[in-house]
RNA sequence: GCGGGUGUAGCUCAAUGGUAGAGCCAUAGCCUUCCAAGCUAAAGACGAGGGUUCGAUUCCCUUCACCCGCUCCA
């Protein structure tokens, strides 16, 4: 399937439309049409049962390490600025680029790395690539260039010792060689490129107010743990779980919905026992990709991929990616749908204690020039008392952390399904449907008379209303019922209902199934029953 | 943010420095007894802004969006 299609269906029936496209268009920002907003909603729904209101607790979930509570939240998107400095974000998310006007790349400025070097009496600071694996090697072989020089002659290069970064040169680059320039003074000056959405609290507010829409879900869980602890009586292990929208200011939206810079985000923050910890990470990571299958994903297009060791955060013990094998990837290629991280006691200590760093694979607080706190904590003790151990510990936590928007892709992409199916001639015609799982179709059954005449419509409405009192259901009774089908087919509409002459004279309906065309008669008082097993299975 | 490409109706495609045309889809009606049939009617477009021109969808500039590649991706 060519990604061109599911765009122009998704455009076509009403899933999905480009924000303020009258206007042109914003870049990676995107509308859920009619039907789309109940495929979205149906994702989210069979999330949020399926992990918090249907989860028992007082049962093993098989797999689990013990049985555990769920609960939820709904945070605000806009909250107090320490919040993003103490997570990380403020800091990680403020990144400074430099562009080379020759070779048209762009560059972190904190990860280009360069040595002096001396020459036929010029002196000049040669960069690295970024990406190089031997920072020496690299630096020699571009200033032998550069210089024009032999390999004999490769001691008329007099190298100063330290590879410095770039941040060292104060932003005077007229001596610089980028890192894929042939000249020197390549590289403009550094510019800030901020990644949280910046916005302002009051009416008369300025700089001094300024706040961040939330580029994640999970911290208004972690700064709500206190609450949540004191305000239930929930017991270690549990997880609190969120849906909600996000904003990250993508430098390149790309890819539909795939990255955008407004997106929802369905996260679970599970606390746990430091030592129980690694099992509920393992558990949360196959429970996960488990819940992808069930709802339909086919199992050869996802993936499970463990991150390698300095792939991960600086927090994180392990991390793993479930990935879908979206069409617009190049083949073999997988992108990210949900991350199941262990963060460990980072977050908790952090709103505590002020923003923590990595030294030496110990969690410090990160210290300003003056040996201060570089972002302060809360100085509020989020630590948890286990009353039947008499143990008081800093929870650790898994972080399954999912995409709606990207889960809601991949199911469309999942489910537009080609065939080729007989017209009235007998002779084969295209067929475009999409297999949506029963539980995510927008319309879960549509009801039609045959023909517009001998009381057919009546009853067809009869049944309609009955089963709208339980789901989404479509009525129609325009054009061929051929037609009919092939519309509800487009949509993803799994069962369709239909009122014929038989069903005056026996009371019996038949239920078309959506993939297999198959046939067969219900009882037109037990229709709702029938649909609603089917939908359930 | 850079380079290349593309923007005419919901879709596919025409034509034109002087009233923008068709097919399909969708809409309404007729007809129709199970998988996009037929007939009738009505509806629908030059991505946006500016310039040149008596007149611009067409020529020029800018901008926006989409696609491909690079860059980025907590």
């Amino acid at each position: 399937m060519e990604m061109k299609e599911l765009v122009a269906l998704c455009k076509k029936r009403g899933f999905l439309f480009q924000s303020s496209e009258i206007y042109g268009g914003l870049n990676g920002f995107w509308d859920y049409g009619p039907l789309g907003v109940e495929l979205k909603r149906n994702v989210k729904n069979a999330w949020w049962e399926d992990m918090v209101s249907t989860h028992n607790e007082q049962i093993q979930t098989p797999g689990a390490p013990a049985t555990y509570e769920m609960t939820g939240l709904d945070c605000t998107i806009i909250m107090h600025p320490q919040v993003w400095k103490c997570s990380g974000h403020y800091d990680l998310f403020h990144d400074f680029m430099v562009d080379c006007t020759e070779s048209k790349r762009r560059y972190r400025y904190d990860q280009l790395r360069g040595r002096w070097v001396e020459a036929k009496g010029q002196r000049v600071f040669i960069l690295g690539d970024p990406a190089c694996e031997n920072w020496d090697e690299t630096i020699q072989a571009r200033a032998m260039k550069f210089f024009n020089l032999r390999g004999k002659d490769a001691d008329q290069l007099k190298f100063d010792a330290e590879l410095l970064s770039l941040e060292t040169l104060k932003g005077e680059f007229s001596q610089v060689l980028a890192p894929e320039a042939k000249n020197l003074g390549s590289l403009t000056a550094p510019r800030e490129f901020n990644l949280m959405f910046k916005t302002i609290v009051g009416a008369l507010g300025s700089e001094e107010d300024a706040t961040f829409l939330r580029p994640e879900t999970a911290q208004g869980i972690f700064v709500n743990f206190r609450n949540v602890l004191d305000s239930t009586r929930i017991r270690i292990p549990f997880g609190i779980a969120q849906q909600g929208k996000s904003f990250r200011n993508e430098i390149t939206p790309r890819n539909f919905t795939f990255r955008s810079r407004e997106f929802e985000q369905m996260e679970i923050e599970f606390f746990c026992h430091p030592e129980s910890s690694r099992a509920w990470y393992e558990f949360w990571r196959n429970y996960r990709f488990a819940w992808y299958e069930k709802m339909g994903l086919a199992s050869d297009k996802l993936r499970l991929r463990e991150h390698d060791q300095d792939e991960l955060s600086h927090y994180s013990v392990g991390t793993a990616d479930i990935e879908y094998a979206f069409p617009f990837l190049p083949e073999g290629e997988y992108g990210e749908l949900e991350g199941i991280a262990h963060r460990g006691d980072f977050d908790l200590r952090s709103h505590t204690e002020g923003k923590l760093v990595n030294r030496d694979g110990k969690l410090e607080v990160e210290l300003n020039e003056n040996g201060k706190p570089k972002h302060r904590g809360s100085g509020k003790d989020l630590s948890y008392f286990d009353d039947q151990t008499r143990e008081r510990f800093v929870p650790h936590v898994v972080e399954p952390s999912a995409g709606a928007d990207r889960a809601t892709l991949a199911f469309l992409c999942e489910a537009y399904h080609e065939d080729e199916v007989p017209d009235e001639n007998g002779e084969l015609t295209k067929r475009v449907s999409l297999r949506f799982h029963p539980r995510l179709a927008p319309i879960k059954a549509a009801v039609f008379p045959l023909v517009k005449k001998d009381g057919m419509p009546e009853i067809a409405c009869e049944i309609y209303g009955e089963l709208k009192k339980h789901m989404a259901v479509f009525y129609d009774e325009k054009g061929a019922i051929g037609r009919r089908y092939r519309r509800q087919d487009e949509i993803g509409t799994p069962f369709c209902i239909t009122v014929d002459s038989q069903t005056l004279a026996d009371g019996t309906v038949t239920v078309r199934d959506r993939d297999s065309l198959e046939q067969w008669r219900v009882k037109k008082e037990d229709v709702v029953a029938e649909i609603r097993a089917r939908i359930e299975k």
